[in-house]
DNA sequence: GCCAACATTGACATTATGTCAAGTCAGAAC
DNA sequence: GTTCTGACTTGACATAATGTCAATGTTGGC
């Protein structure tokens, strides 16, 4: 692995977030990719055995260099459970925006292609762990709302958070990212907080 | 419009419908859906101009035909908010199931297609009016629960109701039809309700 | 000066939608 | 009973994108 190889490579993934990003993650072919690149589309293939691939490696990349899990502490690091989903909805929140162009292809490509819909999956089931931890110290708390078991709380606060919703509620609705954070911290502790008088 | 001509752009709808709920909406193509009718490929495209144009029609041809708006008068005739808030998310989570194969082959196209996300558009702005006439009712009751202005409550209401986030919990994370009206209903409760001491 | 790794070029296979032109076929009109 | 018309068929083609392949440059290290 020559430094030139990885050099490469790296500017692949860099075009590839830019170009998506750019384009709202619509329409974005290889040989858009390999353009910005600067080299020809085949030469992608070398790097990348397909768009799917590349697709993913990309998501993968982007989480890397924007320190997930650096930003992930502060949650982590709550001493409530109330705490620690208000901060990890903060820090999802925050983190949408910074991957919905490849998001969006992704989850486009996901009907019709199994890479890409696994690969998809498979980013959601490393959020929906954020959500397991959440409900856990809330749980561990004493806190979690009447009427939820672990396993249902931790199903619905994850589908509350998912990428479509942020999508509705910023792009159809006009919600900014602010709004979005405060409401969705607003709804989950109605939905999972027991109310104590 | 001869009977016969009619009679071929039923036989389309129903073929479509059918073959797109056996596939879970999943990889049919025009030339399936000619199959399955019992005509030519080409034949299709005398009675759509597109395949968009298809999928469009057979939605609103599987609403005619479940008789939506009858199913949708018991949340018209609540005597409250909280009740036809109620009935609605049972309608709606009533309604999903029967609607899914097509909804998720329009969906599918909606990143690609301009004209199948706004006919997907058009039917959840209806589904819209729905949410927005249970949020009027709860604000008419004064239950509407404090830090919502009912714009925003009405954008949440909806998003909360979107096929995505049946198709978490019910696909994914294998919630019954069931489940998932009971849960929605509960939390959308917590959400949108004052809770009165 | 040569090798190996990386890229380029251009042709091709594939798969779907959608268009086009020519032909078939049954029934209605005169 | 011929002719006309509307619905359908057949088969060829255009298009757009991904992905493959083979032959050919280009460049840095030894």
């Amino acid at each position: 692995m020559s430094s030139q190889n990885t050099d490469t490579r790296t500017r692949i993934l860099e075009a590839t977030i830019e170009t998506l990003e750019k384009a709202g993650g619509r329409g974005v072919r290889m040989g858009d990719i390999a353009k910005a690149t600067g080299i020809s589309r085949q030469a992608v293939y070398l790097h990348f055995k397909s768009r799917t691939e590349l697709l993913v490696s990309a998501i993968r990349y982007t989480g890397d260099q924007l320190d997930v899990d650096r930003k992930l502490a502060p949650s982590r690091a709550a001493t409530s459970g109330v705490e620690r989903l208000d901060l990890y909805i903060e820090f999802w929140g925050n983190y949408i925006p910074e991957i919905y162009g490849m998001a969006r292809a992704l989850m486009a490509d996901q009907h019709t292609d199994e890479a890409a819909a696994a690969a998809w999956q498979d980013r959601m089931i490393a959020m929906r762990d954020g959500c397991r931890a959440a409900i856990d110290a809330l749980h561990a708390d004493g806190n979690l709302a009447a009427g939820w078991t672990r396993p249902k709380a931790i199903d619905a606060l994850w589908t509350l958070l998912l990428v479509p919703n942020w999508e509705n509620l910023t792009q159809q609705c006009g919600w900014s990212t602010r709004q979005y954070i405060r409401h969705m911290q607003a709804m989950a502790k109605r939905i999972f907080v027991e109310s104590r008088e």
